[in-house]
DNA sequence: CACAAGGTTTAGGGAAGCCTAAACTTTTCT
DNA sequence: AGAAAAGTTTAGGCTTCCCTAAACCTTGTG
């Protein structure tokens, strides 16, 4: 009859990253998690998530139902946003104080995040003047767990003559981020879409007063606001 | 018979903790490093070291003459000189760059060792100088693994009337260090020998001009530079 | 020299995390 | 509906790293 244990504990990396994954899968995907999504994002055979979802579950940071998925408990949420913020403050600092590429925080910062001290991470936040976003665009949570987030849309969703700001990108894949930095599309980045081919076509931009073209699957991970969604509100 | 497999592979956290605890010891004694003194250094049952010493051997990193000891062997020792490097660089740079004050920078250290890589910690060197020595004094290995050791004697052997360069103190336990920084016994502080009881008593130090009086056991801890030694040379 | 004391190793066990293979549930397709 | 496909869980194994208890060397002492 062991629940619920580890009051204010610290977790295993692994058990981080599970939780990591599954607030993100929780929020791109209205519902739970399933097994296979969450196996699939670390790279972890199926039946290994079972056991970690097992273990996971008694100690109260997610809810399981049996072939259906699991949920983070509010505690489980809060580690998520614990481990989420060390990540992005981690990969701000490298980025700002230690002249690491973009391409390349990542990585370094998934090491670092399970090592770090709170103290650690608070001490470089404020070295760098506390900023909102990683290099990448994505919100750093507060300390208390809340987070911004800003109303994007997929630079894949626009149309002809749109104009928006590059709020956004994917971080995971080093070469996608490379790709995209030689095009210029970095967040604060303002582009225009020249021209777009009919459905799920490439779309032609202007980025910094060159033409570029992009494809639908890579500007799918590019996240941009325009200023009419910002001036509505969300 | 799998034997020195893993060429250039990363090691465990904990397997990295025995090869620096097993480096310190082989300094200090001048031979091979007891198992329960490694059990008493990192503070796991005498059990456990056997099991941990099984391994490590097996992987070419020391050699163990059962009930007798262990010895690192050379890619053993640049493992832990590694380790040793990461650590300093580490303590240092979170003294300097991040304000952590002297007694907290070597836990905090011992977490970032094992996850930081070797390109982090050259950054962090190289933004704070490249210094030769960590806050607590002790030698920084080079990447090369060479490291430049001062010729020092420990404070608590000197005699009265002897005046000395402090070049470096224990950095393990916080609430030494705090006492002897509030003594202003530091890395490069002048202290001159003004009276000392015989056999092991206590000392009375001049210090920054203030009087201080410290016990045998404390002075054990501190290593200093004496201008006679530094000039005859090691 | 024998024996007690102390240090070391083996035996056996446990938790975390991973794996593959097999069993089981749910969904989907005909 | 019934069967195939897809997804999930259980079963059984493995490695690392820790533990306690018991067996085993080595040493120092009477």
């Amino acid at each position: 009859m062991s629940a619920a244990r580890h009051p204010a504990d610290s977790l295993s990396g692994p058990a981080e990253d599970y939780l990591k994954a599954i607030y993100d899968l929780e929020q791109t995907r209205g519902a739970g998690a399933a097994t296979n999504d969450i196996a699939q994002r670390l790279d972890i055979a199926a039946a290994s998530v079972s056991g970690m979802i097992r273990r996971l579950a008694e100690h109260g940071l997610i809810e399981h139902e049996p072939y259906r998925g699991v949920r983070l408990t509010p505690q489980g949420r809060m580690a998520a946003l614990r481990t989420i913020r060390r990540h992005r403050v981690i990969e701000s600092y490298l980025a700002t104080a230690l002249g690491y590429p973009w391409d390349r925080v990542h990585d370094e910062a998934e090491l670092l995040e399970h090592a770090a001290s709170d103290e650690l991470v608070d001490r470089m936040a404020a070295a760098i003047g506390e900023p909102a976003t990683d290099p990448h665009g994505a919100p750093i949570p507060a300390r208390d767990g809340s987070v911004t987030e800003r109303p994007v849309i997929a630079l894949e969703a626009l149309g002809a003559g749109a104009v928006a700001v590059v709020a956004r990108v994917g971080d995971e894949d080093a070469a996608r981020l490379r790709y995209l930095a030689e095009l210029g599309i970095l967040p604060g980045a303002r582009v225009e879409v020249v021209n777009r081919a009919p459905f799920d076509g490439p779309l032609t931009l202007r980025v910094d007063g060159d033409e570029r073209t992009i494809g639908p699957a890579l500007a799918a991970h590019v996240l941009v606001a325009t200023p009419e969604r910002s001036l509505l509100g969300g």
